[in-house]
DNA sequence: ACTTGGTAGACTGTCTACCAAGTGCCATGC
DNA sequence: GCATGGCACTTGGTAGACAGTCTACCAAGT
């Protein structure tokens, strides 16, 4: 019966900052719960999302979990099918290249507007984050590093000022991290001194240096994506992706 | 905000299996009339949307009015203020230009992917858009130069064969669109000419060039609403925006 | 064996009605 | 003039109902 934990429970807020009371709407709830769940595996790709299923098991009625189904319609997350419902999104092959296609496109301008706008709290913000995602790595934190990796890098988007790459940019950046996580580790190191290299450029104002930096950045990561995904496949041609059609519930 | 991958009305589908038609679900539906309402200026800026009174307004129930009008607030058209309803969103004096800025980092990566992936027919196509809008333009009309331009930004878009980038770019020229009309008479002669040039430099393959000269068009775009903003705003300061509370129906 | 037709169940899409809580407005009273 | 309290309005969320449609499955016909 887990009611969604509308509450503090879910830590991603500047603490202190909101008034008093903060009646999130239980949408946006079930829409943070229900991309949360995609990307840990606990819906899996492909399978058929119910309504009435997810409302019991959120413990709310069926109109808030609509809303939030096709907010992640829209968003990509899952695909609905009139009359039928909605299906976990299962990526296709070439998605991921054109999600870090457009990712590089989006953080390297972003990567370039930061370094023009960069004040010396915000390199030193960065700077932290470099520290503590290299500890993460070296600890082999993959979670944390992954982590801080996306915090990275939503702040460098902040910077830009720009309301429209940081929104763009959060949502190809949640993407990439449903579908990248496993890849992480390998990239690990490497990652992390290109994002030292790339603070430094902002921290200089070197426009065209950060925004090439960054994009490289971004080439590297679907390089390396590419590489593990050649040597996963001959092993494994298809994957068991069926629709997967849901237990008769008797 | 957003639709990253629209159903199976985008095209991506293995060609040759022509799905009969569907009737659009009610949101989708109410969705385009509210859009189209706020671009052409029936819903004005700044107006406070009641749902019943729009439910009322397109012959629906308050269910398909709410879903779009979701939509529409995650995609930036309205803001919805909880408890009291959504209002048409009004342009912050930044919001052009950072809209304009996203889209030149988005375009201009789309023109680079265009320029690569170009076939003998996708240029054809470029060229008749070209000498089409040049028609509109030299005629005065400007309704059809603003359409054929947005439909050779589209398809330079789709060229780039990254849905990612068609999808947020639609976005962007769509808001575009609406902020900017009134910037286009002023613009018209120059922007095709630049169009002109662009369409060589994809045709040639060129994608260095494409991609600078998308970026400067659109920079080009950028100064000359500025301009006109600048050169309208000492005699006007502050345009009538008041919230426009609905009469009441006594 | 393959197609056709029929049937049943499951879900969505939409509508209606209803209630609680939050918001803005206005009049009252100081 | 200014705070206060009340009131009307609106959303947010719930519940139930119903038609249309999608899937699967079975049976009969060819």
């Amino acid at each position: 019966m887990t009611t969604i934990s509308a509450g503090p429970g879910a830590g991603a807020e500047p603490a202190g900052v909101r008034h008093v009371k903060r009646p999130t709407p239980l949408r946006e709830s079930v829409y943070e719960a229900l991309t949360e769940m995609i990307i840990d595996g606990t819906l899996e790709r492909g399978r058929h999302l119910v309504e009435v299923e997810l409302a019991g098991l959120l413990g709310v009625s069926r109109q808030p979990v609509r809303e939030a189904l096709q907010r992640l319609n829209n968003e990509g997350w899952v695909d609905l099918r009139p009359g039928f419902g909605a299906m976990v999104h299962v990526p296709a092959e070439d998605e991921v290249d054109q999600l870090l296609a457009a990712r590089a496109a989006l953080e390297s301008e972003s990567a370039r507007l930061a370094a023009r706008h960069a004040t010396k709290d915000d390199v030193a913000k960065l700077r932290e984050l470099c520290k503590v995602g290299t500890a993460y790595q070296e600890s082999g934190d993959i979670d944390g590093t992954v982590r801080t990796n996306a915090e990275l890098h939503s702040f460098i988007t902040q910077m830009s000022g720009n309301r429209f790459l940081v929104d763009f940019a959060a949502q190809v950046d949640r993407r990439v991290r449903w579908y990248y996580t496993p890849v992480a580790p390998v990239r690990g190191a490497a990652s992390w001194r290109e994002h030292n290299r790339l603070v430094k450029a902002i921290s200089d104002g070197d426009e065209d240096k950060a925004a090439q930096i960054m994009r490289e950045h971004t080439e590297h990561t679907r390089k390396a994506y590419h590489d593990l995904q050649a040597a996963a496949a001959p092993t494994e041609p298809t994957e068991d992706t069926a629709p997967r059609r849901r237990r008769r519930t008797t």
